[in-house]
DNA sequence: GGTGAGATTAACT
DNA sequence: GTTAATCTCACCG
């Protein structure tokens, strides 16, 4: 049984919704989509990389908007990538969803991004956000009142780890990616080894 | 199989 | 004019 994620579960901080976020069902209803995640990314604004972190702009303006919404963001002239509103208004902080696993009707999404392999699908949050055809009209869009696009829990308890960055030494290491590390969906337990 | 460079639009300084 | 939370394609091993 599939049941809405209220705005409750959005009202709090990034680094709290993301692990929970994780193994939930991104459903967009009008197609009849419908994917598991399995890796997300927080975002606070204390991280330099967050593009709230350098004050609120008319691009980022969602995130510092009321939780339960989404921020759809172009990048790099080709990517649009999903984000879920969390924290307080005015926080701006979100989490990023980086890869799912596709349930239902992915054969539209196969249609969409052409003969690919569907582990390819949605790996990638400017595969899952193009697989969605979402844009920025979507940037905003309320995820708690009804709309078509929204996240839902249906019970599924996977397991899930935090997964620091590679390489942080001192102090402050925030484990800021979330995956499921039995889904063969999720991106590896390294990727690049990345020089400091 | 892994590494390296390019593509391309919108918003910000 | 420069930047950007990425992905794809080409080439080397």
């Amino acid at each position: 049984m599939t049941e809405r994620l209220g705005r409750a579960f959005f009202a709090r901080s990034a680094t709290e919704v993301a692990p929970d976020l994780v193994g939930k069902l991104l459903v967009r209803e009008d197609e009849g989509l419908v994917a598991r995640i399995v890796e997300v990314e927080a975002y606070l604004q204390d991280d330099p990389a967050c593009h709230a972190y350098r004050g609120e702009t008319t691009r980022n303006a969602p995130l510092f908007g009321p939780p339960g919404h989404a921020y759809v963001y172009f990048t790099y002239g080709m990517h649009w990538c999903m984000n879920t509103v969390t924290g307080e208004e005015g926080h701006g902080q979100g989490v990023l969803l980086r890869a799912a696993e596709p349930l239902e009707h992915l054969a539209l999404m196969r249609s969409r991004r052409g003969a690919v392999k569907d582990r390819e699908l949605l790996r990638g949050p400017a595969r899952l956000a193009q697989a969605y055809g979402l844009d920025g009209s979507w940037s905003g869009a309320d995820l708690c009142s009804g709309g078509v696009l929204y996240l839902a829990d249906d019970g599924e308890r996977p397991e899930v780890v935090a997964t620091p960055r590679t390489g942080v030494a001192a102090g402050a290491d925030t484990p800021w990616r979330f995956v499921i590390p039995a889904s063969p969906w999720a991106s590896p337990y390294k990727r690049h080894p990345r020089p400091l």
